[in-house]
DNA sequence: ACAATCGGGACCTCCCGTTTCT
DNA sequence: AGAAACGGGAGGTCCCGATTGT
């Protein structure tokens, strides 16, 4: 019945015609790219939409209100961002010092790989999970509970890997891995954070370099 | 048209008479706590003046515009309440090492000393210079240079700390201390912010705790 | 917070229903009036929308800003305005001064049978035209380049007119008609501010009756 | 007593001292000048008091509101300039219509030695009686009866001209004088914001100079 | 005479969300 | 599913003027 309409402007009608799936997708990474460059209040549905082209109607379909698809956002896209960069890469770990090392060497280029924002560098937007959290969870409930969610997991994967290298006489038995998941976390926000302030990109790959180094260090001397 | 009421309630009249330098502060401790609690965007003026009992005429009077009013809250409290927190403690240090522990160790009560802000622990509001950065760097010049001078100081301050270290054979000559200066307040921005993000008193605490008795350990390596 | 009232008044309802066009319609035509009144400037949204009825909403969503919405007035009311009072009447001209004398001598008449905009005459509120023009062409390019073009097809109506009337040897030739169209628009639009400056209908029409005698006593000595 | 201060910076204080007189009209020529600019409802005190570096206090010790500055503006700024231009050169005229075709073809120049307004030619800003007559006289009252009264003014002299004229035997007998001078007025008028319109120069030069010989003919033919 | 402080209102912009229609 | 119309409200800016202080 529907398709009987077959005076479709071929082109246009194919992009703007019944994609629920992309619709849908194409607002939530409009809806991240906002919230990275103005903050979660600050982030505009009009802009949003113009974005995407898509209108106010579509977006109020898929998504409640603006508090949803924030949500939608931190759960669709933040979480599986920081899980590639951050939490994957140990899964397979052999040595967990060597494997946070490594993967503290290499995320800054990971990192730099992520596309621009409203012409602007992703690094130079820092960690999309810390600002959200900075923002939002004294604001709101939900969004406290799905930034902490992540946040734990996040030490969690850390903390695995820092008891199975114990348990492998990697690591120092003495060390309280679920604190020091937790200084591994705070650090690599903090030096995110600081790469973010200087909104130069030369200065935040000094910044991230520097850290990361520093920390590298930090972690050569939990060995067993 | 004339307000002839002549019944004057005195607390009225006390606090109607002119009194420019405590209205202009007034003004300004009401906007950093509406930006604590909201940001700089999410501050509303209407919400500032009702904090203050202030009308807009006056707020209008003292400050041209919200965004003055920001970098006044930036230059004459946030830049103040950083330095009496984390820089002129360093002053009169004979250590650097041993001061900045101690620093580290104290911070903690000192921060939970600030007055509440709208019923929410300062402590769990984080580091009012990064609330800042993190939102306004990338939006605003006015507030990224703002916001970096600070940062620029505190670390040079620790970073003359730790050269004076190395002359007084406290500190490894090897120290590259600029860097070590980036790390150390980068770890500090980071632990706040993981203190802020859990939204708990408690789990705050544990968390600048772990942090600060991480980075002393750290800072101990660092003894010539 | 659903809005059970189910006691409907028709009248509301006959109102509510959704009709964009009748909407644009009257947002356009309340602001037009209220342009006359209180010039562009000073013309106030709240007002408009106080005389349509329609909510800001309504407003924002057919035009951008309050630019857009006085460009709108001048495209879509003012120049079919002008166009109907003082060109139309002249394109199946016979002989161009007689049907000028024509216009003239029947414009204040026609003008009349506008209907009073806020309890005062129309004509008292003098050419909107002319209006604009004096108010918002120093100050807006959009506006100068939209009154500009309808005073250009003004003159070149003119103008073609009386060239016409040259062909037929009812002009002199030695006219200057382009000159001429200039001025017959400039002592229309004097005619028409003089009268409105009196803000007094006898006055006015005096003040236009007698400018157009003149007037049409100089066309007559352009008869070739 | 008030002189003992004497520790007083000299230019600064010589500048800011005491000089009602001086302050008077300084505050009424820039009021003039943004009353040009942005019309009498556009202009701002503070744009004015930005102009002259004084403050509200003293704008309000001699004015008491903007509506009396604007009537002082009128009365004092408009009024004379009105005269000198237009009525003034006619007083000691020996006959009327050469007296008339004179002022015409000189006001051009004359009011072009008019001083720029905030980087406007006076030219471009139109006749500053019709521009406040079109804009305030529906509005105010107070505004209405002042300009109505310059044109009055200004008609009279003219047609008072015209009648010396007759009884000269240099101006035709059946010439009603008074109409005469009130379409002599109106088209000045019409010219003036038909040049005004344009908003360039040369446009605004070519329409005054062929509007003015149009004029300068119609007199021509009003000869005994 | 002039300066500074303060009062409160009006204005346009912009926003999020609801409702209706296709 | 998507588009368009509409509802209100809050936000920051700016303004005129009143009041108080030299």
């Amino acid at each position: 019945m529907k398709k009987i309409c077959i005076l479709t402007g071929m082109e246009e009608k194919a992009k703007r015609k019944r994609n629920p799936k992309a619709t849908k997708k194409a607002i939530l990474k409009a809806a991240f790219d906002e919230m990275r460059l103005h903050g979660f209040q600050g982030a505009s549905l009009s802009k949003i939409l113009a974005r995407t082209g898509v209108t106010k109607g579509a977006l109020f379909h898929h998504y409640d209100n603006k508090l949803n698809l924030g949500y939608a956002v931190v759960d669709q896209l933040i979480e599986p961002l920081i899980y590639d960069i951050w939490m994957q890469p140990l899964e397979q770990s052999i040595n967990p010092i060597e494997s946070l090392q490594n993967i503290l060497r290499t995320s800054v280029q990971r990192m730099s790989n992520h596309a621009d924002i409203g012409g602007a560098k992703s690094l130079l937007l820092g960690c999309p999970l810390n600002q959200l959290a900075q923002e939002m969870a004294p604001l709101d409930k939900g969004f406290k509970d799905r930034v902490n969610r992540i946040y734990y997991h996040w030490q969690r994967e850390i903390s695995k890997s820092l008891l199975q290298g114990q348990r492998n006489q990697q690591v120092q038995l003495t060390l309280d891995v679920e604190n020091t998941a937790m200084f591994i976390v705070s650090s690599i926000s903090g030096a995110m954070a600081m790469g973010k302030r200087t909104q130069s990109l030369p200065q935040c790959l000094e910044v991230l370099h520097g850290c990361s180094e520093h920390l590298a260090q930090y972690l050569e001397q939990l060995r067993a």
